[in-house]
DNA sequence: CCCACGACTGACAGCGCTGACATTTTAACG
DNA sequence: CGTTAAAATGTCAGCGCTGTCAGTCGTGGG
């Protein structure tokens, strides 16, 4: 009946220690009528066998969902637009969406994902980078046969469809835009470096600098990680530099916003003396003064993607419906008042 | 068996319906190969019973789960402070956070509510801001005997815990740094009117001010609803008026962000020339120039009280374990420079 | 030595639903 | 009108676990 090979049970748990699968559900309960050395020896026989319960059979036989609501308006500081894309398909077809942050720097993230996945059988699982190129992620899920969409991959680590907009293409975009402007010295900021956006934003960055024949300093090329307390660090660096830019190209509006930041703190008048362009369209990029020229993401609209080609999937083909690994949605460039001309000394 | 009074199952809707248990569930899961008058008797017993299938079962039995993971890195520019303390703590207990927006406006959020409870058994309910004082979710969750945290709620609707600072108090704090840096003439904008923080802001704002004899023009008291566009008018009626203001006190830091933004169009000098105080030391907070003075608010440690006290509670007793039912965490005053003595003309 | 009693464990039914398969009905056609 | 296949519906077991209640075991007191 089930349709991936039978997971471990509690009666097998039951038979390697011993006892009956009553007692065994009394050491999961944490209830206190056991016997110490019991429930030492169901506990062994869990970790032997690699048990977890099946959740769907603990809600159904004890009324109980473990799962804990989280009930807000609509997405405003709270959630993101991704989330609440994401959120709006599940509803349509009665699914619901559970947040699962994971560390990629947590050594036991192996084990963690194991108890997830043998705890409740998962629709389907969207990755956001970079979780989206983590193989060990990636093979987990796989095993498990649990349909996965991720976003903005880095590799083709994986057959499982993919959503991202051209990075690569809005930033040679982005980049003829200020080399159009007049600028000459670009600096760039880049992003952390296990996502993959970070660089095809950069290789389109040099593509484009390259077709102009401008010359890109590498002292100029910085790593801010995506965040703004890092790309403050990145501009001072460059804004001292003996010949500070005319232009920064931050990888992503937060670091846009440190430019801006650190740009005042020199005493520059913004966009004349420095132009800066960000990417992503954050709420921060037009919260702030001059609001960033940068590019929006269709952020909504990938996520109910995702969710919908899990929706979509046939289980029993094991097959994606459409045979459109790559889905690349379109982007748009944003030209605010952070860039102009440059002014010459 | 069942903790609560059972509720109508597939074999009710079957009996009503003339056919048997396994018709009802080929209608609910769309299999093609039912009569159309068949499927519509059905459907009209299902609406009469008001049946929701049960999802432990439909998952038990078919091996799914009807959850889809949304799979990310910690917490960033996705995911908010709240969930990522409210999940870590759901982590520690086994269980997972489940994020359902509702519409407070959607005439039909009683039957969403009713499928949602209807479908599965939460464990609990975290209700934010304007959900914590919405009487019917209220209800619906006392009705089914959900155990509910309300964060930052206005009214004592419930006799669920509520955690939240104390707004009143940090706002008398921040509006006493104004009168004593020298503003006389200060401007307040007010956040949503659903929300309970915009009222205890206000009074706070209010008598502090009376406590220092400190007159408050009513043309300065605009709405600005907790956002940036609105902050935006708010700020710039200020700005106009005959005498416009020395200091604003923003209700939140995107309105702030809003006023000093405008401020920058009018020219002004900041903070010389106006000062701007926000609330909540979002992200945005210290992305622009003035970094702005607000109130830091406990947020992750706020859901994870909200998720502990769900954990705690105690089904059988139909109790909360201690008996606070109002948690006031501490908030902290930051003082940044977006706030300074006034010049005077 | 027996009994009572508490501590511990097991037997068993059933939570609500669906998969596999059996059976009945309907439609199609000569 | 009979035959046949397809369409529509039903039967039944069982998903994996826990609540209820009925044991079993060991210990201390009489």
């Amino acid at each position: 009946m089930a349709l991936t090979p039978q997971s471990v049970t509690i009666q097998e748990v039951a038979d390697l220690a011993q006892v009956s699968p009553k007692t065994v559900s009394r050491v999961i309960n944490n209830e206190p009528l056991v016997r110490v050395d019991t429930r030492e020896r169901i506990l062994k026989a869990i970790e032997q066998l690699n048990y977890r319960p099946n959740l769907n059979a603990r809600g159904l036989a004890s009324n109980r969902s473990f799962l804990i609501g989280l009930f807000c308006d609509r997405p405003g500081d709270y959630l993101s637009e991704f989330q609440a894309g994401a959120i709006e398909r599940c509803r349509e077809s009665n699914l619901h969406l559970m947040v699962e942050p994971w560390d990629i720097t947590n050594p036991n993230i192996d084990s963690e994902i194991d108890t997830l996945l043998g705890q409740l059988r998962l629709e389907g699982a969207i990755l956001l980078p970079p979780l989206s190129d983590h193989p060990l992620v990636l093979a987990k899920l796989q095993d498990a046969a649990i349909p996965v969409v991720r976003i903005a991959p880095k590799k083709n680590l994986s057959a499982a469809p993919s959503i991202d907009i051209d990075d690569y293409a809005a930033a040679r975009q982005l980049t003829a835009h200020l080399i159009k402007l007049g600028h000459r010295r670009i600096g760039f900021m880049l992003g952390r470096p296990d996502h993959g956006a970070t660089e095809q934003r950069y290789l389109g960055f040099i593509d484009e600098m390259r077709a102009h024949q401008v010359p890109v300093d590498k002292d100029l090329v910085q790593t801010g990680n995506f965040v703004f307390a890092d790309g403050l660090v990145c501009a001072e660096r460059m804004l001292r530099a003996a010949l500070p830019p005319t232009a920064i190209f931050a990888s992503n509006d937060d670091m846009a916003a440190a430019a801006i930041s650190m740009a005042r703190k020199f005493g520059l008048s913004l966009p004349d003396e420095l132009s800066v362009t960000g990417f992503d369209d954050a709420p921060v990029a037009t919260m702030i003064w001059p609001e960033l020229t940068t590019v929006r993401q269709p952020v909504a609209a990938m996520a109910r993607i995702a969710a919908d080609l899990i929706i979509q999937f046939e289980p029993r083909r094991n097959g994606w419906p459409h045979r459109i690994p790559r889905h690349l949605l379109d982007h748009e460039l944003i030209i605010r008042n952070s860039t102009a001309k440059p002014v010459r000394a």
